[in-house]
DNA sequence: GACGAAATGACAACCGGTTGCCAAATCCTT
DNA sequence: AAGGATTTGGCAACCGGTTGTCATTTCGTC
């Protein structure tokens, strides 16, 4: 054990005890750890070997503090537990561990302050954030984008690099399908009063609507979850409508259950679309009809953008802009309208 | 303006910005703003008016680095996406927010040698780790735990404080619920064969059903996803029990549908009695029965030990255990044996 | 008014790296 | 072999705080 000794010492090696051992100077090792280029290729593969030997494992504190760079991304979402962020957060996991990146993940609990100051916290220890459906006002958006590399998703800021879901395009094809199937009276449910995507698609739908000459009225705001959906179920019944375009799964789910305690049939009496394809969507009862897109891949795509935001290749172009495409995945839960079959 | 002019420098401030502002030392405004009792208060007010005017945000690294605390707190779970542990990082986010704490979220992919990793790299950024559903070996999970503090849930090796959820006694409840319904031949599907609880929960279903005088046998191991359904599904219908008792929910609800498709009438031909009552399970066809237990609770509770561990309060006994209770949610799964109603 | 104790604040070292600058060493050319 | 160009590696300052030490001030008390 002699050649160990070195790391006899309880506390964890550092580059000096590796300099120590192979007798350069600490920031020969720094250089010859971070800029191979920079070293002697013999003195590299000594200090290589005895930074193996010590099982040497850099300080990121300290790294972070003297380049500036803390290897870290900010990953913001409005809430956890809601399944839609799973897949994404998987996608963001993965691309920023592929590129060496730590994720720190942030729950904004949908509320615009706790927002802004988790980015405020991030400013110092996250070299970029990924920001999910944020709560925030263009403006606030706008600026904390200049303070800090930043990457949106699902929200449209010019000036501010995005990866958008096309959802509102895919509002037109439920809407299509519901047309198909007889409906002429359809609501949307519509979510948070401060999400973007809300209002886009309810813009989108009722210039669809118009042009296809039926009736599609707004109705909410819903929480996203799926206690709202007893709400949401309520209202839509009480407006008459036979089907409904839903913000989103939790709520669709959540309406999926009122319907049925109250004896409502789903898609007999209720046409339903939800949106996104949630864990669930495909074995609830009757199983969602919903629009659904490659989240993972939405969040792999943010991170690449922000990673190319952080260290700009040469001749490289960056993107700023990135639209997922969404399509409608029909289950069970739409059908006929009623006296149409 | 003039009276933010010291703000107008671009960079963010520093304590020493701070300090030149109220004409006193840096390590006063540290003192003042970590241990106000070291500072005159008068002093003290005149550094955090200061504070607040430029707007000062200490940075975490430079603390970290030099106090050797992180203030962040790591939390390993095996995979990001299974739901159960959407309400154990619920919680241990909660709790850790409480306490000014930062989370910081790893999916280990349910891989020892990346949770292995994992511990090695927080080590240094973490002052300490809640580590779920370890796969890692008794003797790695002690050694890891001398290095650093360390709080286990659903994993108990002697010596490393542990949140256990008493999925054991809920599957006896499971046992003779089944039993009530006149079922004698029941299956118990594993989970991974590293998994401490699906041994445990073997375990103890062998002997109550010894005790009990009747069949209980163990199939698998399954992989803790909705796919691995397909295949439990089959090998149970081979086996030709009428029961399961299945080692989490996202394998029952695979097998739920795999049933449905095969025809088989859940629980007419056969009931299926989960374990974690996840996200879905109330909402899946037919609702499912389910091994329900606070995982919410059982988060906070982690973290409040490690916390506990981190500074130890005068005359405040550690508890270095703590049992989650379950119980038994029946759902519309299980129904009395074929040929028994 | 003098004296000792407690409170206060400055200095400087330190945490573990990074990086600009410069001198020494090495290499190549003529 | 001399001279210049290029490597190579060391020194030291720095990132932004924390904390031990110590001199000074303030206070209460006799």
């Amino acid at each position: 054990m002699a050649t160990t000794q070195a790391a006899a010492v309880d506390r964890p090696p550092t580059i000096h005890d590796i300099a120590a051992l192979c007798g350069v100077a600490a920031s020969t090792v720094s250089r010859a750890l971070s800029t191979p280029d920079r070293v002697n290729i013999r003195t590299r593969q000594r200090i290589e070997a005895a930074a193996a030997q010590l099982n040497y494992i850099p300080n990121s504190q300290a790294k972070a503090l003297s380049s500036g760079r803390t290897g870290a991304v900010g990953v913001l979402v409005p809430d956890i537990t809601n399944p839609f962020y799973f897949d994404l957060i998987r996608g963001t996991q993965l691309q920023l561990k592929a590129a060496g990146y730590t994720q720190l993940l942030v729950d904004t609990e949908e509320s615009d302050e706790v927002e802004a100051s988790a980015m405020e916290q991030l400013r110092k220890s996250a070299d970029g954030i990924v920001v999910a459906a944020s709560r925030l006002s263009d403006e606030a958006l706008l600026a904390a984008a200049a303070k800090m590399p930043m990457v949106t998703v699902n929200r449209d800021v010019p000036g501010v690099p995005a990866v958008l879901i096309d959802t509102p395009s895919a509002t037109t094809q439920a809407l299509d399908h519901l047309i198909s199937l007889g409906h002429t009276d359809v609501a949307y449910m519509a979510g948070p009063l401060t999400s973007q995507s809300s209002t886009r698609r309810w813009t989108t739908l009722a210039e669809a609507a118009k042009e296809r000459g039926v009736e599609v009225r707004a109705l909410g705001p819903f929480a996203p979850k799926t206690q709202s959906g007893a709400v949401a179920a309520d209202a839509a019944v009480h407006s008459g409508v036979t089907a409904c375009i839903v913000f989103n799964d939790l709520i669709a789910i959540g309406m999926l259950q009122r319907l049925r305690e109250r004896g409502i049939r789903v898609p007999e009496d209720m046409s339903i679309v939800g949106c996104d394809d949630i864990f669930g969507a495909d074995f609830c009862n009757p199983p969602l009809s919903t629009m659904a897109s490659p989240i993972e891949q939405a969040g792999r795509v943010a991170v690449s953008m922000l990673l190319a935001q952080l260290s700009p290749v040469a001749g490289g172009v960056t993107r700023s802009r990135s639209v997922m495409p969404t399509h409608l995945t029909v289950r069970g839960s739409t059908g006929p309208a009623p006296g149409m079959r």
